[in-house]
DNA sequence: CATGAATGAGGGTTCATTCAT
DNA sequence: CATGAATGAACCCTCATTCAT
């Protein structure tokens, strides 16, 4: 039988956060296994090697291979949603927000090769209707339709478009290497698709970039870290 | 030794007929399976009972999962290409000549949605290099770069920002419905990415298509023949 | 992270007999189908029947045919040579030694005819080089050399002439009948074959052998009980 | 129907000595895939592909791997045979007939180490009973008996120590090097064995032995040239 | 007889999931 | 809740054998 809950006994406390640095070392060590092996890959046995886990616990915190690339997939999404919010937030200008937030978007997969794979291989399969790209564009493009930065017609298919090109960006920094200014040209694309001339799209992927920084116990903080430590480990041998 | 071959023998040809038939048997069966369960599934099982033959037979003809869906791609790559050749090669401008040609491949997988699931779920899996984007839109792409059709500079990313959108253009007419005019609408998203004015794009893609036709005994009219079969079979229960 | 170790907690104890059980199991089992159908032959579906457990659980306990042999061989190599070592610990003499632990080996085999079958379809396969007769003789070749009871020039081939005698003495046990006298018989043409006169050899071989037993829980013990038990339930049908 | 045979039609003629050679062929290809992947592997596809016969045509001269086995095993025992019997049959003492016989024996087996691994694979499991040490050992060992070369007492169990003894030499010459003068050591002490003194054992085998010759169109023959023309071709790439 | 495709039985292996401890 | 052994379904693949041509 459970016990009474008692205001003052702080084991509630504990157990729940302990269970979410559990919850939260699954996922990442997901990641690391979808990006290596294709979302598609049955990964629970590696999971639960690279966690250090029991195969039987893994089933306290996801019940299938699905459940758990649910959780990565919302997981990354969210922080690097907030991570391009940090620095989006400021820009008034609706082309310069969509812009700067898709070139902040490849610039993360840049950072980190494994991210790139994920998504890569994730492909259509996660956000395929709730993501990034459908929930937070639409009310920027069409402010900038409004404001004639974007072409009206265009917007019907706009996310479809940056959908689709931003995914081969991901597949192209996964696999091979890609020119310095890929991720500025393939911008600059996308809003040409949405109406844009060259000259101004040009002008609103000029900007360096802010350096986009991840809370050190996040997800994308720690993968990087382990992906470095495993490298160095490998040269090790 | 083996007999001296005799021209009169017209055994090697059955034989060499027979073989030819069950390939394409085991390959029509895996398209459908692959559209079915995706690129990265398991398909012997299915595929051989798809097909009605033994598992021990499939081997006799692909050795692995991989096998079969490059033989798939392969297969389908060429009867497409092959189609929209049909329809493009009296098109001189370079830019009618593109525009036209990925209006027939959107058409060709709204013709048939399981080529559409079968080309969404292969994404960058299939003709990651050596395909129908990266082969022949190139040249025609330089041709109207010089014309002034295209911006030159645009040349560099716009096969990846092609393949990306048609990409997703395949999965929304995998999944889904769409409007009747969204291919043209999406080709015309391409062409602007490329640098070309609205209006422009509008009319390249205005003229009504031709029927694509594909030979009788081709896989794509075969695996449409069977997806009408199964439906209506399904309608019977 | 795993809990503290609590020395008050059984569960690891009475986890870890259970699997050392289910892998002794195995063993039994295996040894049973090996001598069966030869150590070549594939066993792990006959061997997961006889210890009547799942196929995969198996592969919880070995990774391959070859691996199972090691397992069966080491084992039963093991336990007689234990066996032995328990009659020939007191015996000083090096030639009576000899004499004796080979008159054992004999006698082992002939006491269970599965074992025999066993090791005569093992052959050189296990034991090759690291094995009772590479590593326990030589000594007491040597120091027999060195008292005069052995010829000095006849020990580089000794150990070779003694695996191959015993080895046609396993299979001649393991198949058809033997002379009761067939292993002192056999050890005096080693014993010759090591430079010994015919009356020493007799005289080596002359006193009665020991009861061999084995512990009521060793593989030996095991597989003779179920071999019988098997003939009695054959008897019934 | 067959045509009624007609002594002057060459046809039956020249048809059986094409099947006898397509045998030989198949029985040669089968020497080498036994020898590399031991007598109880699965050879019937490497064997029909190394002759370069089709797999049903492998059916028209044997029903199935162990028939195979034992046609091989015929065709070299009666080539050995018949080699080592060119050598000794003009040597009247039966002991240096014996001594003599052997060594050939393990000399035809050093000359191609293929035969050796084939020998030491099939170990007990062909000429069990009826083979060279089996049927024509006894008479010289009796004959020499008689002349009190060899202890009578011996007799019983010589032929299964020197076919122990035989097998595992084969063993080491199939894996591994042996000293030059492994095989004399060998056979002394089978000698040994059978009663004989050390320096009597040492005469015996003191003579150099003659080269033994095999026809051109021999299993022995054709084997060694072909593994020569492999190896030829493996240092080619 | 030669051929080689078709077959199906059999063996090897992995993995998601359950459950007693 | 953690553990890790047990399970059985599913998949992968090879091979002996048959048979139409």
């Amino acid at each position: 039988m459970p016990a009474a809950p008692n205001p003052n006994d702080h084991r509630p406390r504990v157990a729940a956060e302990r269970r979410e640095r559990m919850r939260k070392r699954l996922i990442e060590s997901a990641l690391i296994v979808f990006a290596e092996k294709g979302v598609g890959a049955s990964v629970i046995p590696e999971v639960v090697a690279a966690a250090e886990v029991s195969q039987g616990s893994f089933y306290n915190y996801f019940r299938t291979n699905e459940d758990l690339l649910t959780a990565v997939s919302e997981e990354l999404s969210n922080e690097m949603l907030q991570s391009i919010e940090n620095v989006v937030a400021t820009i008034a200008d609706p082309g310069l927000r969509v812009a700067t937030a898709i070139r902040c978007y490849l610039q993360l997969a840049r950072n980190c090769r494994l991210v790139a794979r994920f998504l890569a291989s994730a492909g259509m399969r996660v956000g395929g209707e709730h993501s990034m790209v459908y929930d937070v564009l639409p009310p920027d493009l069409e402010e900038g339709a409004k404001l004639g930065q974007f072409d009206a017609a265009a917007l019907t298919v706009a996310v479809d478009v940056i959908k689709g090109t931003v995914l081969v960006a991901m597949y192209r920094m996964a696999h091979g290497r890609i020119a310095k200014d890929y991720p500025e040209q393939m911008v600059q694309a996308m809003l040409r698709s949405l109406g844009m001339s060259t000259a101004d799209a040009i002008e609103l992927t000029a900007a360096p970039l802010p350096r986009l920084t991840a809370p050190a116990e996040s997800l994308l903080a720690r993968v990087q870290a382990r992906s470095v430590a495993k490298a160095a480990k490998a040269d090790d041998n």
